[in-house]
Order: C-alpha cells, then structure tokens, then sequence
DNA sequence: GTCTATACTCAGATAGAC
DNA sequence: GTCTATCTGAGTATAGAC
C-alpha cells in the first residue's frame, strides 16, 4: 500500500482511538511505519491529514445508512438501523470529533461532520414519513424533530456507555427508544394504508 | 478568594471548555492568574488539579435533578428537567469527558462521571415509575431502559447541536422525546389511580 | 518520494529562595 | 504559600541530501 494512503488509514485510526488534538504526528509515524519526510511530503500539516482522514471517516459512516435508505417496511427498517450492532465503548468515530476543542473551532475540520450529519438526518426523515404513511406511526409525529431524537439516542448512547465501561447503557437507550416508537403507534392498530 | 478555589474554578471551566487533555497547566495559570509556584503547591500534578475540578463540575450538575426528584406531577417534573434551558452549543461538562482520551483510560478520573451519570439514572427511573403508576405512561415500559434512553437524547442533543453549531437540533431532539413519551400514554387516558 | 538532521515552542514538571 | 529559575521530552514542523 502507498504511504499517503496509508497514514489516512492510521490517522482515521487514531482520530476514531484519541480524536485529534491529542493525536500527534508522532502517533501517526510510529503506527503506520511511514518516515517523517514522506508524511510531510504527503501532508504539509497535520490539519491536512486530519482533514483527509475525517472525510474517509465520514464515508465509513454512511453505508449503514443504507439500512436506514432500502426497500420494504419502514418499521423493519428503522429497527434494523437503530439495532445493527456497534462498538458502544468505541463511539462514533464522526460523533466523537464534536467533542475535540481543535475540531469544534475549526470550521473546515467541523463542516464534513455538520453534513455527514444532515445527510443521516435526511435519511430518517424519509423512513420516519414511510412508517407514517404506513400508518406504524402516529401522523401527528413531527417527522424532523423525531429524527434528531433517534440520532441523539445513539449519539448519547455512545457517551452513557463510556461513562460506565458498559455497552448495557448504549443499548438500553437504543431499546427503549424503540418501545417508544412502538407505543407511539396509531391507536386503532392499522398496518396497511390508512383513512 | 483563595488560591487553590481559584485554580479548581478556572480548571473547572477550562475541562468544560476544551476538556482535560487539551488544557495545559499554562492555560490554568494565564486564566487564573495563580503563578507556578502556588500551583503545583497546592496540586502536585496537573491529573489532581483535574480530578478536584471534575467533581467540582458534577456536583454542579445535581442540582438540576432536583427537578426531576420534587413533588407534584410526575410527566410535568419530567417536561421541567427535559426542557430546562441548556447551553446545547457549550455541551454537558460531565459528558464531555467521556471523549477524553486521556479521561477514558484513566479509571479515577471516570469515575466521577460514572457516579454522576448513575445517580441521574437513578433519579430518572423514580420519575418514569411514578408516570407509570399515574397512569401517564403505559405499563408495559421498560422504566430502566428509559431512562437511559431520555439520558442519551440529551447526551446525544449536544453532540448535534456543536456539530451544526446551532441549538435547533438539541431542541428538536428534547422536544421529539417528549413528543413520543405523551404518545406513549395508555389507550384509555386515566390521569388518576390505574386498575 | 523518502531519509536524516535541525529548530523552536510548549507541556509538565522540579528546585530552592523568600 | 508564592516566586523565579531551570530541566527533559514531546509537538510540530523545516531544510537539504539522496
């Protein structure tokens, strides 16, 4: 494998590991094996390289969204998406750069995370209109807003099980916002089109 | 005020600001205006200094839970703490050190977090029971689950908001939360003692 | 493209005087 | 308790040869 794409890979690694401002170029050689002149050579800084390695992070990210995206019965899709499994005690390694003082300040490194993010918030709304229309949810749901409450689930699962070296939390959440979801059906259960 | 208070406030603000690994002992001392001597006086390593300051900052976080452990209506206690004005672009200073590489390996640094995330838990799961037993929940729900999962939305919201460096997200993410909580009433709404 | 050498600042302290 | 001086290593590069 060539070098530069080899410290995208390490550096994806490490922001994913220890975010970027407490990983260094140090960090980056000593784990991919590539010499200091072919990392500057490749990347004039480490802003550089972080920013390549955050928009392979964030094209990690989106192929799950396909679940989220497909054919048949929303409801099935939405479970699909919010239970398909993930590393609880690693975090999101897109999510988790919101947290890092370089990022947030820094308007470039934060702009790939901001769209990632509208981009998976699309993808909700939709499903979450399909599984309406189904009439699996109650039509009086307000669509945009319950998308970012699902995001946030996860995203805040993440933090909830971190704090307690536990994927249990993490899941907890993601389940009981499933309940949720189920207990917010329409209440004269109708599964196919409504009236 | 006294030196070491001094250095525990600035260091308590700073950990909410940038998090602990990207504070420096010099930021501490250039905020503070505490010299060097007196610093490592008072806190040998710049670890302790973080240690005090952390628990400085989830004793901070308690007293709102007041609002979820008062007296009165279960659901109204519930809306009061979940919409309670927050700085959804500073986020949550506890939950922000679950994104610290440095916190998250360190077991005695985590630890707070871990304590305080479980006791607002906690607190969540008494309010949801007594929902329940008012008849504005439906039985059937997992109270331990949600409660995680109300914790995460919040935990979550932050993380949407910095990333779109707008509250809109945050706010949409309580209020959709709240949203499917009173859709998630039993069919037949009794508000009083259930049979 | 990759290597080695060099440079300058900051992090994170320690030492000892007052 | 506070001050100033000092120290070692790490962070983040730059320079120039191969």
């Amino acid at each position: 494998m060539d070098s530069r794409q080899l410290l995208v890979d390490t550096m994806s690694e490490l922001m994913w590991e220890r975010g970027y401002a407490d990983t260094s170029p140090r960090h980056v050689r000593e784990r991919s094996g590539v010499g200091q002149g072919s990392m500057y050579h490749h990347f004039p800084t480490k802003r550089d390289l972080a920013l390549a390695a955050l928009e392979r992070n964030v094209q990690d990210l989106l192929p799950a969204t396909s679940e989220l995206d497909g054919q048949g019965d929303p409801m099935t899709r939405i479970e699909a998406y919010l239970m398909r499994p993930r590393a609880a005690l690693k975090g999101c390694k897109v999510g988790r750069m919101t947290q890092d003082p370089q990022v947030r300040e820094d308007p470039v490194l934060l702009a790939p995370v901001a769209r990632a993010f509208a981009q998976v918030h699309d993808s909700w709304v939709r499903v979450l209109r399909e599984a309406v229309a189904a009439g699996q949810l109650r039509a009086d749901l307000d669509t945009e807003r319950l998308a970012h409450t699902l995001m946030a689930v996860l995203q805040g699962g993440y933090v909830l099980a971190i704090a307690q070296q536990d994927p249990g939390p993490f899941d907890d959440a993601r389940a009981g916002a499933l309940d949720l979801l189920r207990a917010a059906a329409p209440s004269h259960q109708n599964t196919g089109r409504t009236a």
